[in-house]
DNA sequence: TATGTTTACGGTACCGATCCGTTAATGAAT
DNA sequence: ATTCATTAACGGATCGGTACCGTAAACATA
């Protein structure tokens, strides 16, 4: 949509710059307002931009959003992990700690609270945002479900949608909770999901 | 805020039926449109009714729209439930049809998605849809389980808090995925988190 | 019964603010 | 000189909220 496409190479050239301002822009009027709460003008104004700017790259504000979204890493998804870890224990252990401080992260929450009440009248978004917030997490929890399976931790007959589902939604669920969530708490909370799943051994020794 | 505290009983009373009209046109607004997008005019203008017959009853828009959906019973919270019914999965059994039947409704899903999308920028919004549609579900959770380890069906040592929220969770981030779900899914579905949470038991036999 | 007072009601108009999308003028790069 | 990017300004629309009008419904008093 940026009609990066067919653009010829006479005249002005557009700054790269500019594209990344806006996107950035909008990315933060979202978070802050909500896609109805966010107009062009203030996206244009927090970019440092005339309006037109915007217009001439973006048709829409929903693709405009869209896109500011798709722009960002998804936060949990950027998480190096070691394939070497011997179980599903030690693979766990080793994601939770930046897993807690991600869901702990206020940016998170308000991502996830725009977008679910975007779902309704902006499907666009939704899109993008199921896209780059929600399926990373999914992709991560079926990996090592998938492992535990093999470990013999988590039964082969179990449902995996359901059991994905469940830690997954238990999360965002706990993070759009009105009672916040702190660094510690959070570390915690996702070990007792993992667990709860079978993904950790039942005992609580550690801590 | 409807000001019914002190009003002199002279000059002609309120209309309660415009009362209702206006609760009504209120949270069909706010199901199709959000919070932002339900404007007071348009209100107005579907409960067949002046702005000012709505201005002199609620003083803003939050506190109205928070006052609509508190007007509402939750849907899920007003199942009859045999208490004499022996055994957890029993009372399972006997919840599962009517909750698969409530979050399949279309506005179930719309309520969720707009309310979660308050949440950020209206927490007057947010609180009341909390108390309505969400703390009926974990209570009747709670209860489930409270049964169940006295049963024996799930350790008294679980994470009851984490345990709910996976429940709950599930639910709820189910319903707000694209793929929408129809009433036989719903039910095969909740059967599916019960059994993982341990309230069902493992044999998928019945169905 | 008859009259007056009080409040609710629907409708219209208005205010200042804000939004959107476009147009006109200016500036920069070729 | 040409071409495009950019800013500033504009017009139409809508928002929340208020003010006013004429009318309808309940009360009080006579």
């Amino acid at each position: 949509m940026t009609a990066e496409g067919a653009r010829p190479q006479r005249g002005r050239p557009r700054d790269p710059a500019t594209d990344r301002a806006i996107l950035d822009a909008a990315l933060e009027l979202f978070v802050e307002k909500g896609a109805d709460g966010a107009s062009m003008q203030a996206i244009a104004a927090r970019a440092g931009v005339g309006k037109l700017t915007v217009y001439r790259r973006w048709s829409s504000k929903e693709e405009l959003i869209a896109q500011a979204i798709e722009s960002t890493r998804g936060d949990l998804a950027a998480q190096p992990v070691d394939d070497t870890a011997a179980t599903v224990t030690e693979l766990v252990e080793q994601v939770v700690p930046a897993a807690a401080a991600a869901i702990t992260r206020p940016g998170f929450r308000a991502v996830l609270a725009q977008m679910l009440g975007s779902a309704q009248t902006h499907p666009r978004i939704m899109e993008a945002c199921w896209e780059h917030y929600i399926l990373p997490q999914r992709e991560a929890a079926a990996d090592l479900l998938a492992r535990a399976v093999e470990e013999g931790t988590v039964e082969a007959g179990a449902d995996f949608d359901a059991l994905i589902d469940m830690m997954v939604g238990a999360v965002i669920y706990r993070v759009l909770q009105p009672v916040p969530l702190d660094a510690a708490e959070a570390e915690r909370y996702l070990r007792s999901v993992y667990r709860q799943a079978g993904l950790l051994p039942a005992a609580p020794g550690r801590g």
